[in-house]
RNA sequence: GGUUCCGUGGCCGAGUGGCUUAGGCAUCGGUCUGCAAAACCGAGUACAGCGGUUCGAAUCCGCUCGGAACCUCCA
């Protein structure tokens, strides 16, 4: 019921109903990261947001095979990224496989995506290990007379294109304009035109990794990956394909013109493209010395990090924000994030713990309640509007203190309907979750902070504040608050 | 310089023609409390600048200023 999933599809700069092509499945490529660095904030954007679109996709009823690759392919050459080519060269240095290399930076990247509570994707293709299907589609692209061969590598022709297909539909990128803005480099080419891209790139000797193909030796150009194994996985026409902004051109550009060719038809329905982050206002770049890792931000080790940040912290900041704007990473946003998340949080556990005060339904609580469900819904289905579901959910939680506040009385209907939208969105669709440490005390500091507090209520009972407000600020000291409550004393670390 | 996009109150961040004073954090006042904390109630400040379209614009158009991504091999 209500109305339907809309989407921003970059293709067209418009938002179009959501239909996918086999309903009830749904197909959806993201990029994924490539590994040869340490997991950093660059990767946690794209991923959580398409994270909120395969959980509500699903929770939409859609059966979803979600697609993420991973690049281990070509980049192991050197530099492109300022030092961190040092990962390659340690790898020679320590004589390390390169799979090495890029097996331990896959381990991090999902180590941290867990943290994140971001979900498996449904399958998760290597570059590395679809060369066969590169090469065949590149062959594909050859034999329909789009690509060249120019001692041993290969590119795609993109004037030829042009003229057939028409180049730039995506990026908005008009040929002519490329070609008179790219400079000329070095003059020995191999490319007949600049705007053509590399499908098949004959490796230098020192080249780490280089496979066999009919050219030559070497490595498929950075484009065809996605392409090649978007199309075994998904098939020659599918739903979204997904990735941050950054990838818009020329890399996704690209695809369209592999796909248009080797596919014969241009394979993607929805194209959506998450916007970037901003570190104080500024771009993330490990020149700029702001670039922190999400290893930093979860240990709080960064020298522009006042604190350590949770990777709820980290995911709830995200999602605070809509993904097609730039949002921008700050100690204050930070820590304004954390407060209102712990705030949800807080809310939750004091709604699990309501007793109902009354036996019947209080109608009023119930409209406003099923009214935020309502909206929460048609916020997501407008284009993934998480800010507007965190909005409602903070009006919940007001509801929701003021009968803890004993204002508002509510039924065990009422209570079922507040929990059943933080089940639903917060949990399940927003994908944020409790840490486990505050659930799982241990028995011993159990009894250890029953006995401190009967001490502390004693003292209390005797009027005795000086001792009293003497152990509670030695518990805030080690980081143990004390609260006061009607219903008796609550404590938490 | 080119393409695309953005500029909202102390901070972050939704909203795209005429009720949203969105929401969070911070601030101020109040209630509660032995005092705190938490919570609740209330308050305020906004739509970069200039000009235009319109009965009416933060929302449309133009210009100016400021910012971002991409524009190169490679990923």
């Amino acid at each position: 019921m209500s109305n339907s999933l809309v989407v921003y599809n970059t293709l067209s700069r418009k938002k179009e109903t959501f239909v996918p092509i086999h309903p009830p499945f749904v197909s959806m490529y993201v990029c994924g990261p490539t590994v040869y660095g340490e997991p950093h904030l660059g990767h946690a954007r794209p991923a959580i947001v398409f994270d909120l679109v395969f959980r509500y996709l699903k929770h939409l009823g859609f059966k979803v095979r979600y697609v993420r690759n991973i690049t281990d392919v070509g980049h192991l050459e050197n530099d492109a990224d300022e030092g961190e080519d040092k990962i390659i060269k340690k790898a020679h240095l320590e004589k390390i496989e390169p799979m090495e290399v890029a097996q331990m930076y896959i381990d991090k990247y999902h180590f941290a995506m867990d943290k994140l509570n971001v979900q498996r994707p449904s399958i998760e293709p290597r570059a590395s290990g679809h060369i066969i299907e590169q090469i065949e589609m590149i062959e594909k692209i050859i034999e329909k007379g789009y690509a060249y061969i120019t001692n041993g590598s290969v590119y795609f022709d993109v004037p030829k294109f042009d003229k057939d297909f028409g180049y730039g539909k995506l990026s908005g990128r008009i040929l002519d304009e490329l070609i008179a803005n790219s400079r000329e480099l070095d003059g020995q080419s191999e490319k007949r035109n600049p705007a053509d891209f590399a499908l098949w790139k004959k490796a230098a000797p020192e080249h780490i990794m280089q496979w066999n193909s009919p050219w030559c030796k070497g490595f498929p150009g950075w484009h065809i990956e996605c392409t090649a194994m978007s199309t075994k996985y998904l098939g020659e026409h599918f739903d979204i394909h997904g990735g941050g902004m950054d990838l818009l051109f020329p890399h996704h550009e690209s695809e369209v013109c592999q796909s248009t060719i080797a596919n014969g038809i241009e394979s993607v329905k929805y194209w959506m493209h998450n916007n970037m982050i901003t570190i104080n206002g500024q771009k993330m770049g490990k020149s700029l010395g702001n670039f922190i890792t999400l290893d930093e931000f979860f240990e709080g080790t960064h020298p522009n990090l006042q604190q350590a940040f949770s990777p709820m912290t980290i995911r709830f900041f995200i999602l605070q924000a809509h993904y097609r704007s730039t949002l921008d990473f700050s100690n204050e946003a930070l820590q304004a994030a954390e407060k209102g998340l712990n705030k949800l949080f807080e809310t939750y556990r004091t709604l699990v713990d309501l007793k109902p005060t009354s036996n019947s339904t209080n109608e009023e609580v119930e409209k406003e309640i099923k009214s935020l469900f309502q909206q929460s819904s048609n916020a997501l289905n407008d284009d993934f509007n998480s800010p507007m579901v965190i909005a409602n959910l903070f009006d919940a939680s007001r509801i929701i203190n003021t009968v803890k506040a004993g204002n508002q009385t509510i039924s065990q209907e009422n209570k079922n309907t507040c929990l059943h939208l933080f089940d639903t969105f917060l949990f399940d669709i927003l994908g944020l979750k409790q840490s486990d440490d505050t659930k799982n005390q241990d028995n011993l500091e159990n009894d250890l902070m029953q006995i401190i507090l009967s001490l502390r209520s004693e003292a209390k009972n005797r009027k005795d504040y000086a001792t009293a407000d003497n152990i509670r600020n030695l518990l805030t000291d080690i980081g143990i608050t004390i609260k006061d409550t009607k219903e008796g004393v609550e404590w938490s670390k």
